[in-house]
DNA sequence: CCTTGTTGGTTACAAAAACAACCATTAACC
DNA sequence: GGTTAATGGTTGTTTTTGTAACCAACAAGG
């Protein structure tokens, strides 16, 4: 082990992104998993119908930027276990709008506040500038395809 | 469609920071994956070898937290392509040095130079004040556990 | 030495993700 | 209307990952 030089490949950008959205996503995954049993996809499907009531699956995969498949397989799971309903619409029989249940909207205001605690711890590891910054330049990379 | 309301969860830190991860590995990716037929573990023990030099499977999971059998696998697979070689300690069998072959060690200063580039892309796209406060925030979270 | 515990690394098997091909329906256009 | 293309969503198959059990080499203590 020697060698170190100019550009530093820790301070490589999806690296370092990469490693912290994996330690930052560590602990709240626990609580969904073992909550409820849940995928990360499963969590985001449900978080999205939580926040904007009945979407489709496309719709769901605009604003997530999950691929088709996953959000198909998540809704399966999520249906299975009465967390959401799907109703086919009439005008076009080949969409499903999708609703969470009554359990499903109890699973994300539960953890919808676990995020929001969790969310809180995290940043009060930050400055107000570093959260600020941060949340703003995340979200110019996040949406920089 | 409709519902919003006062804790955005497109704010909460782990899910901005998958995105950003998400949104901005994906070109780097591509390079690595079909011009070397890589996967990112693989990348990543390359460039730790790359960077530090000769190091062992430990030495490299402390760095790169990533778990030691994805970093069994990435080996196995680098050296059947013979990106590295594998060299047995002395005084303690157990272990194995690690280091890169002369293709290997190509492969890496091609793959650093992409990244570098990348980089440099990934980096116009926010101000100043943004990638300082960004990668030092992002490194603070990523040392969080 | 001989038991018991650790440690570096691998392997086996289950769970999850990626990718492509696939239905069924609707749209477009002749 | 009939043919072809596009769209919303699903399914099948292959890669990758996660988890746990494992093996061989060493270490510690008696």
């Amino acid at each position: 082990m020697e060698k170190n030089d100019d550009f530093p490949l820790q301070q490589f950008l999806p690296y370092l992104l990469n490693q912290a959205a994996e330690e930052s996503g560590l602990e709240f995954q626990r609580v969904y998993k073992n909550r409820y049993g849940m995928l990360r996809t499963e969590w985001r499907v449900l978080f999205h119908l939580g926040m904007y009531g009945q979407m489709t699956a496309k719709e769901i995969g605009q604003r997530s930027k999950m691929h088709k498949t996953k959000i198909s397989r998540a809704v399966q799971r999520l249906a299975d276990r009465r967390f959401l309903t799907r109703d086919t619409d009439d005008k076009d029989r080949r969409v499903e709008h999708l609703a969470l249940t009554t359990a499903g909207e109890a699973a994300y205001r539960d953890l919808r506040q676990v995020a929001e605690k969790y969310d809180a711890k995290l940043s009060a590891t930050l400055s107000d500038e570093e959260n600020r910054i941060l949340r703003q330049a995340l979200w110019k990379l996040a949406r920089m395809g």
